[in-house]
DNA sequence: TTGAAAGCGCTAACAT
DNA sequence: ATGTTAGCGCTTTCAA
């Protein structure tokens, strides 16, 4: 069976014995058409199985597409899914159509993921950066009407509307509550170098909190990570040192899976936790987690309403938009420190 | 500032004084160019930033795109974005761009999802068909050589390609697994009707597990769900009957969120549980949680490694897929029932 | 090695 | 209410 070729506009057309342009005006509802003609022209549409070639159009039409191109470093991450759906909802009554990709946080996956979009000339482009990556070459879209938005990092080479999340005051104000605790050791797990920006900004907050209560920064306390495995390696080198943190901040979601697991392997309960991220099942874990919770959803949707104003003519200059962060005590962090060398 | 048109192939041909058709050789590496032009064009499309408009191109080659269309009812649940993280693997080498986007599994946004896919002319359209949905529209595009592979349900009214996992095997195993263990009042909470095909599946299972063992059906022991606050609320009706269950078997994530939420809050740590579908921090929860777990990467990456056998001119006549479930016990399938009504 | 003309499927602009 | 012509940005075909 030899494939047969997609029916066009024509083909339409020929079938119901009208012009194309006549075909074109049922189905865009442009100008006038009886609805004799409405409806022989739809039976043929759909006899057919005739698909407009939106491409097509588009290229007559000049105009951009109607789609919103998404690149995200990682689609398995829950956090990056919150953020398309919180964008999707903020798009949903423009009748834009999200389309999103995933670059593995690698730069030249992501480069080609933007390509691919411009090419189709989406009438946005939202961008998580990948590390490394860099976007200048978007400067000429940007001046021809396509906004940009940088997501949960800010972009490389161009200025441009961002949203990020409060990285700083919020990993300070984690780090604040297990010093309210008692704490004075805490260790800090970060990774690294897969998100160079958020890591900075919550070791800086990090260093902060230590800064407001007087404590010193010891660099010892400092570990990094790049997935669950290293951070569970991570964590245990700091438990073994000689002067260990009697708590720890873990700087996202992936690091918390490794911290507790290690925890949990040592039977370590006495460790108080703050975690970067929300989990979702934080609240059954004993002691439950607290985390320094970040609004996925929020991020999203303010890109997605920035972009909506953008595409409304907004010539504003660009803006970054912080999106708190919150801190929730669920008990993990609440734990006193035990006796230590006083 | 007024927006400026975005460069076109002529635009590149007039800076370098070469004629449209050169340029285009150029790019695409097509007929010969001369050491010197090819210098002096990609020059060009640098200083101008040229993006080639992929539409313009598809609509003159008549080709299908470079993209693969891969519709999920939500981006926001890791299990599509680890299978998403599947396909991407299987493609990888192939140049093909995966680019999704989600229904929120409502049939209308499944159909605007994957009209907007064929009108660009994806050269391969997958889906996870959204309840309710009606895929017989699909079929003159498979027909044009459109591959088609449904994911994790099977598709309505369109005999394609489809991969699921072994729902009721699985299912089976697991209920199985909380008979040995000595219970014979055993639970269900599914989800419904968001999943109709994923729960009828397992509910088919767990009726199998139970028949195997001659143990009776008891309706009442199957409860329904559509988010982790319904799955609590059912789980605490479970437990609340005269002769309530002394295990559960939660149907997916979702469920499982709600079903262990409930326990935690009850204090019910005598409650044995098998939850479907593994969950990131399963291993750290007390009783760690034993789960039917999905091989969700497998997935997408066999979906993957399809569409391209199809691209590549395989003919043969649809197959569905099955992907291995995995019993991974790790002790809340384990708890041995309490002193019961004998 | 390069160019000119035609045409992909569709719609804007102007007929009729 | 409908049709004709031209042209979007690109590539194919055929010449030079």
């Amino acid at each position: 069976m030899t494939p047969t070729r997609r029916p066009t506009l024509a083909d339409v057309a020929r079938e119901v014995g009208v012009s194309a342009k006549t075909v074109s005006r049922v189905l865009n509802e442009d100008g006038p058409s009886s609805a004799e003609t409405r409806r022989r022209v739809l039976e043929a549409v759909d006899k057919l199985g005739f698909q407009p070639n939106l491409m097509a159009r588009s290229i007559r039409t000049g105009g951009p597409d109607t789609t919103v191109g998404l690149v995200i470093p990682d689609v398995g991450n829950p956090f990056f899914g919150a953020v398309a759906g919180g964008i999707e909802d903020a798009l949903h009554t423009s009748g834009l159509t999200l389309l999103m990709g995933s670059s593995d946080d690698d730069p030249e996956r992501e480069q080609a993921l933007i390509d691919t979009f411009l090419a189709r000339r989406v009438s946005v482009l939202m961008v998580a950066p990948a590390v490394g990556a860099e976007h200048s070459r978007l400067r000429p879209h940007r001046s021809a009407g396509m906004p940009v938005v940088f997501l949960d990092r800010p972009g490389t080479g161009l200025t441009t509307d961002t949203v990020v999340s409060t990285n700083r005051s919020g990993t300070r104000e984690g780090v604040a509550h297990l010093i309210a605790g008692g704490h004075r050791r805490i260790g800090f797990v970060g990774d690294t170098p897969a998100r160079l920006y958020t890591r900075r900004e919550r070791l800086a907050g990090y260093r902060e909190a230590l800064a407001d209560a007087g404590l010193p920064h010891d660099r010892a306390l400092v570990a990094d990570a790049h997935d669950p495995g290293t951070a569970s390696e991570a964590t245990a080198r700091l438990l073994g040192l000689a002067d260990p943190p009697t708590a720890l901040l873990s700087g996202n979601n992936n690091m918390t899976l490794g911290v507790l697991s290690q925890l949990a392997r040592g039977g370590r309960k006495d460790v108080a936790v703050v975690a970067f991220d929300d989990v979702p099942i934080a609240s059954l874990l004993e002691p439950a987690l607290t985390v320094v919770a970040q609004d996925p959803a929020a991020v999203g949707s303010t890109a997605g309403a920035i972009a909506l104003r953008r595409l409304a003519g907004d010539r504003s200059r660009a803006r970054t938009v912080t999106v708190e962060t919150r801190l929730i005590r669920r008990g993990s962090g609440e734990l006193r420190p035990v006796a230590s060398a006083e």
